[in-house]
DNA sequence: CTTTTTTTGTCAGCAAGAATACAAAAAACC
DNA sequence: GGTTTTTTGTATTCTTGCTGACAAAAAAAG
């Protein structure tokens, strides 16, 4: 199974000391400069990690799904969040205090050692993101958000794999490092190529390999 | 103490169970595509991670200082290198087998945390990086790194701080996701304008002030 | 159903910086 | 000390894609 969601096995364990809480597409769970006491793991839907300039100027860092934990980092390293987080989705989470979780860390070494893997796998997937910033240009960066997702939140139909998400151009200009007009330049392009196609925010990735062969 | 590299305390610990290695400077210590069944101690010298593409693109995605762990994320994550390691200035380094690390791990919880804190740094590294690459712009991000690298390898001196790892343009330019002409030209603009100098490939930043200006 | 707000399509102008090329300088090597 | 290799300085050309602006379309709100 995956390294980078918990098992219900370990699931288990947190559930038994969280609050469930639900919040709708939009919302912000929490703000860069707060005190980071909490933390969630995420049930459903997904969730965007993103850092603002004093100008307004925004990026998105992270994504996170279902099963994942958010707030993670900054509860182990302490301190301030350093970032915010907002529900792409409806999404249902459950909240634990951060000392409750560090407590339980220190008397599980096998999920101690699993956050860490964890920890290791959206390491490598922020470099990856450092990689195609500074190595590969939109269309390509964009072809391969969208395979990541497919990969991540993909629902195979008949025709194709849908993406589990609604996104906005603006949103995805965010993830990619790019302006909302190139995003929809591009995605038309795509789609005129029969590489994809959407109905309303959500994406259908039609041919894969015509997709690939932008990156 | 910071939160990035190994207090002595737990470095004996690993040291008890390593083998000390040496590389000059240049060495690949590690290449994309082998197994990672190796972790590295850095007691001296600097060694940057990067990644390259199938057409020779090449991006720095990250430095280890004196006191940090090379290789953890991969051995964690298990199976191969996703990126090549590369000593910057002459190393030495305390090498573990990869079995060894993840028992001791098991056994120390202690350590086993510190690892997570470590990881959860370097991951908000990372987001620094992925945020400055969409956001800002080369002489904001060159003047970014050359106060980060005065953090973490500045020698204070009378007139200013010195960078205490030899660097190229053409390095520099993997770091901040440009080209070597480039950095060149940027370099020399902020030295024109008093705000850094050098010698050979020592950078010393004299006024870290005009130096944030170009953030 | 109508109004308001958000999102998307599109274009023209412009700026950042990449690519290329070549000479000069510095460093490494013999 | 001389030769080779690496690194740096610099200018020119050319692309990518950002900015800003505005209309059309779609979605949300009333």
């Amino acid at each position: 199974m995956a390294n980078y969601a918990l098992h219900d096995q370990e699931k288990s364990i947190l559930l038994a000391i969280g609050l469930p809480v639900q919040y709708r597409r939009g919302h912000v769970i929490f703000s860069a400069g707060e005190a980071a006491d909490r933390i969630y793991l995420l049930e459903k839907g997904q969730v965007k990690i993103y850092r603002l300039t004093e100008d307004g100027d925004r990026a998105t860092v992270a994504l996170r799904y279902p099963g994942e934990l958010i707030g993670l980092a900054e509860v182990l390293y302490g301190g301030q969040r350093t970032c915010f987080a907002q529900a792409m989705a409806n999404v249902d989470l459950v909240m634990f205090k951060c000392a409750d979780f560090l407590e339980l860390l220190l008397n599980q070494p096998e999920l101690n050692l699993k956050i860490s893997r964890i920890l290791g796998f959206r390491l490598r997937e922020a470099q990856d993101t450092i990689y195609e910033l500074a190595c590969r240009y939109v269309p390509g960066r964009l072809a391969l958000l969208l395979l990541k997702l497919a990969a991540r939140c993909g629902i195979h139909e008949t025709d194709g794999i849908r993406l589990d998400l609604p996104l906005t151009h603006e949103e995805i200009a965010c993830m990619v490092g790019s302006s909302r007009p190139t995003i929809t330049a591009t995605l038309n392009d795509f789609q005129k190529e029969g590489a994809i196609t959407w109905q309303g925010k959500y994406i259908k990735i039609l041919q894969t390999d015509r997709l690939k062969s932008w990156i």
